[in-house]
RNA sequence: GCCGGUGUGGCGGAAUGGUAGACGCGGCGGACUCAAAAUCCGCUUGUGGUGACACAGUGGAGGUUCGAGUCCUCUCACCGGUACCA
């Protein structure tokens, strides 16, 4: 038993004379040594065999490794070394996305440049991944912020130039007028900057694009191909592409001019339009407001605050009249043109139709400013109640058309004074409490009463489509991606802008646009553009003099395409042929938050490759884990002027009482109490972060891994909890013990079934339904806690199957070997070392093929069946498998317990599913 | 505001329409020890009862079903996203 373990084992100190004790740090130095040395997790492709990429989202090298990371890389390894255990050809890379805003912060508050603080983080957190011991293939590590990645991004972007996917226009910024710059809106608090206080401006700049919306339609039918991924991620993405079929309408202007155009999904209620409202930065608003004081000030107001879509939906609707006004397209009336601050210039037209009756925004908007509302849609309870009423045309409600196309229908009206109140009621509910948004039937709507939504839409369709005022149109929500910033850590846009040509792509010849990074950072203004040297070019058409364009890129750029680069590393191109090999990534996993933005991206970015040639798929990744985010309790105190110092969960002793209630928290260092502040996601600013280079240090990597797996389920938030990490470091010992303690004994038989007693075969249909279930729990469901309390369970039973025969210690051996290799992938270093104490030879792990499940061992003779009584327990049975559902009803009857609560009632009905439940229904 | 998700013992969680609380933590009791730590064993949803057992119970209110933590409707609270944080 000559290993590499065992060797390093064979040294115990004066304080642990123990030499078969479980040391973590030993074991794991030596495993991660032994993979190294054998580069095991380096992969090549290998046709013929089942590949699988599985690949975590990259980190952000923010300093050291959190317990986000952690966690989502822990997951990534499991599934990595289970699925290579399956025996497929496994590929699970890592690397940086280097670029970004908070290198700028760090830059300006350590005075360095931002470039130096990224790689000394990428150089640490490097160093804290290995420690944790996941199977990556170093050899294909990048980080973003290198020329010889940005340059394929520059590349592509020129191409998507030429290709009239990439283009210029106007977009509005956050502003913030003190410092002159433009901010994120991370960076707007309260509508102020976050460094000057100042009150946010928006502002629009000039802004490079990416076309997503040409590929809006084959994004949201992509969803349906994607089953492997979560509904929840799917239903948030067609959301957000948010495809809406309706009617560009143009409402003339009064006294002429370029007509307004407004689209509307609800055309049906036209009639109802009363008022139409435009976005404050509507050409037609501008132009308004030149000879109109009041509402230039009022635009010039609507411009303070931010520039997000949450600040701009949660604030109060208000609106200002233009003093301009359109002409209905059907009654001809004159409709007032109104500016609103919640009209947003970027989705559709920018102007609305607004339909107080029918709309919920232009209810409150028309109740604010006393707006007319009319009823123009009702339900089928005030259509019959029209119906009955149809001859009291006096009462103001339908009219002459709509009843005459009711007049098919025959009612017999006698008293009409019932069915008036309901519709009476029914406006007055739309004209004081709601809009009714519902669809329903127009009425009020002249030669359009009494048709349904379908009929009037396809009516209303066709007349403005014959006259020219109006079509049909989808719509989306997506906007394209505004990938322009103007700050200074991110990929160069390489685009040169000529007085005589305009904005010319770089030639290819001349790439990479090289970003400096030795540079000073103040953190005001972009080193690039503060530098002419660097701005200062020649124009590659005209030969002109030129200058650069001194925008970045959105980092999103860079972490659109990684996924393609780790399939070709050292390519000349984008990626080459062994991209196709890879591609799609089989496995993709990360956290909740990218749902929406970079996973739409993503998927977008492929499809860019694709139509350069450069993949051949549509999607990126068939199958994605979202996992959840890394908790823990927060500890405070209040100062004296109310502000908080927040304490580190490790410097803070829990207090409980005699049922191990929380009672209070106290500091470790001065034992004075501290304040429980609720469990909040790891961070910072509540100092409640728990730092996995400690933890690793203190229990070993093996536990740290084995608790954020066992915790919670993947999908859901984990709460860190040390109490919880030191039970896995029980059950590691535990377990280390066992296996220690079996290979010491007498050797081992072979396992015979037609052997084995009772309670040898009880003990190994458990190991061989343990087998079944976790195979199940990693592979298909990603359940990996209950995977792991399975294995808990056959520990526990293999403590109390205290069976010394030969048959026993063969079963146990079979137990204890299954036990290795199906915990392999959690906890790959103690499973490493022993299975080298099982008497095997070193070797790497995941060359071993997974337990298989003995059908044989799994057969029970007989089944445990609950019994209801009016589907509440009353006692369970016991019966042979086999037996019929007679005869479970005729054990379950005889039952006392069953009886007595059977006494005096008759019984209806016996449902039975077998192997499973009795339940007699009696009354 | 809008879109998506979550809610179960003292705590993390389990239960894929069929015995609610597996497994782990904490707590209580016991063994071992001079003692402590470590380790091992037992108990541990609540209420009532010596007990067998009964009743209640999965954020709240309704509903579907022989049977609902699970499906449907409404509602409350919290979390994520909301296009320049990544």
């Amino acid at each position: 038993m000559a290993s590499e373990i065992m060797q390093d084992n064979q040294a115990p100190t004066a304080a642990d004379p123990d030499e078969t004790a479980y040391r973590p740090q030993a074991v794991e130095a030596a495993a991660q040594q032994y993979w190294n040395a054998q580069r095991a997790y380096e992969v090549t492709e290998q046709p013929g065999k089942a590949k699988f990429y599985c690949l975590s989202m990259l980190p952000y090298p923010s300093g050291a490794l959190h317990m986000g990371h952690v966690r989502n890389y822990t997951i990534g390894d499991v599934i990595s070394r289970f699925q290579r255990m399956q025996g497929r050809n496994v590929l699970q890379p890592m690397g940086w996305d280097a670029f970004g805003l908070p290198a700028e912060n760090a830059a300006i508050k350590h005075k360095t440049a931002p470039a130096k603080w990224t790689y000394a983080n990428i150089e640490h957190m490097r160093a804290q991944m290995q420690a944790m011991g996941y199977a990556f293939d170093w050899s294909r590590e990048f980080a973003t912020c290198r020329p010889d990645y940005y340059v394929h991004e520059q590349r592509m972007f020129t191409r998507l130039m030429k290709k009239g996917l990439a283009y210029r226009k106007n977009a509005v910024v956050n502003w913030d007028p003190v410092d002159q710059t433009v901010l994120a809106n991370e960076q707007v608090i309260d509508g102020r900057g976050w460094r000057t206080g100042a009150l946010v401006e928006k502002r629009e700049i000039p802004q490079w694009f990416l076309k997503i919306t040409d590929y809006a339609q084959e994004l949201l039918d992509g969803l349906d191909a994607l089953p492997g991924w979560p509904d929840a991620v799917k239903t948030m993405q067609r959301n957000w592409l948010g495809r809406s079929e309706g009617l560009e309408i143009r409402f003339a202007l009064e006294g002429g001019g370029e007509p307004l155009s407004v689209f509307t999904t609800r055309p049906d209620t036209l009639m109802g339009v009363t008022f139409l409202s435009i976005a404050a930065e509507h050409p037609l608003a501008q132009r308004a407001a030149l000879d109109n004081p009041k509402l230039a000030a009022f635009i010039a107001e609507l411009k303070h605050g931010g520039v997000s879509e949450a600040e701009l939906e949660t604030q109060d609707k208000r609106g200002m009249d233009t003093g301009l006004c359109a002409i209905h397209p059907i009654s001809g009336e004159r409709v007032p043109i109104w500016v609103a601050n919640f009209v947003l210039m970027g989705y559709g037209t920018g102007a609305v139709m607004a339909v107080p009756g029918h709309d919920q925004r232009d209810w409150e908007f028309a109740q604010k400013y006393s707006l007319p509302i009319r009823m123009v849609i009702v339900d089928d309870s005030v259509l019959d109640a029209l119906k009955q009423i149809r001859h009291e045309l006096a009462l103001g409600v339908g009219s002459d058309a709509m009843l005459a196309a009711l007049e098919g229908r025959d009612i017999d009206a006698q008293d009409v004074s019932a069915p008036l109140r309901v519709v009476q009621e029914f406006e007055r509910r739309i004209m004081e409490e709601a809009a009714w948004t519902a669809r329903g039937t127009l009425v009020n709507s002249g030669e359009y009463d009494g048709l349904d939504f379908e009929r009037a839409f396809d009516a209303l369709a066709t007349r403005f489509e014959r006259d020219g005022s109006g079509a049909r149109r989808v719509n989306w929500r997506l906007r394209d991606w505004g990938v322009s910033r103007q700050r200074y850590w991110g990929c160069p846009i390489p685009v040169i802008r000529c007085a005589a040509c305009g904005d010319v792509p770089v030639p290819e010849d001349q790439l990479p646009v090289l970003l400096p990074e030795d540079v000073a950072f103040s953190g005001v203004q972009s080193p690039i553009k503060a530098d002419p040297a660097w701005r200062q070019t020649t124009c590659p058409n005209c030969g002109g003099a030129a200058e650069r364009e001194t925008d970045t890129f959105d980092t999103f750029m860079e972490s659109s395409w990684y996924y393609a680069r780790y399939t070709s590393p050292g390519a000349a191109t984008q990626v080459d042929d062994r991209a196709n090999y890879w591609l799609p990534v089989d496995q993709y996993i990360g956290g909740i938050e990218h749902a929406i933005l970079h996973l739409l991206y993503f998927r977008f970015y492929h499809k860019l490759l694709r139509d350069e040639g450069l993949v051949a798929t549509d999607e990126p990744a068939t199958n994605l884990l979202c996992q959840g985010m890394v908790i823990a309790e927060t500890f405070y105190r209040e100062n004296a002027d109310g502000s908080r110092e927040w304490f580190n969960p490790a410097d803070v002793e829990v207090q409980r009482d005699d049922h191990g209630r929380v009672t209070g928290a106290r500091l470790k260092t001065d034992g004075q109490p501290v304040r429980i502040g609720g469990i909040e996601k790891m961070s910072k600013s509540k100092n409640n972060g728990v730092d996995p280079q400690s933890m690793v240090a203190k229990y070993g990597a093996d536990t740290v891994r084995l608790f954020s797996m066992f915790a919670a389920p993947p999908e859901q938030s984990l709460e860190w909890n040390e109490a919880g990490v030191e039970g896995m470091a029980r059950f590691l010992k535990r377990f280390w013990r066992e296996v220690t303690a079996h290979a010491g004994g007498p050797d081992h038989a072979v396992v015979d079934p037609a052997e084995l007693d009772a309670g040898q075969k009880a003990m190994r249909r458990q190991l061989h339904e343990t087998i079944q279930k976790v195979s199940d729990d990693i592979g298909r469901r990603h359940a990996f806690n209950t995977a792991i309390a399975a294995l808990m369970e056959l520990l526990n039973a293999l403590g109390k199957f205290a069976d010394a025969s030969e048959q026993g210690r063969a079963v146990r051996h079979e137990a204890l070997e299954a036990m290795v290799l199906l915990l392999n992938p959690v906890v790959p270093h103690i499973s490493h070392a022993l299975w080298q104490v099982l008497g095997h030879p070193v070797t790497v792990l995941e060359d071993q093929p997974w337990p298989r499940v003995d059908p044989a061992a799994l057969v029970r003779d007989t089944a445990t069946l609950a019994v209801q009584v009016n589907g509440k327990l009353r006692g369970t049975i016991e019966l042979p498998v086999n037996a019929g559902k007679d005869e479970a009803e005729a054990l379950a009857r005889a039952q006392p317990q069953v009886r007595q609560f059977l006494e005096g009632m008759t019984v209806r009905k016996v449902i039975v599913v077998p192997g499973k439940i009795v339940n007699i229904v009696a009354g």
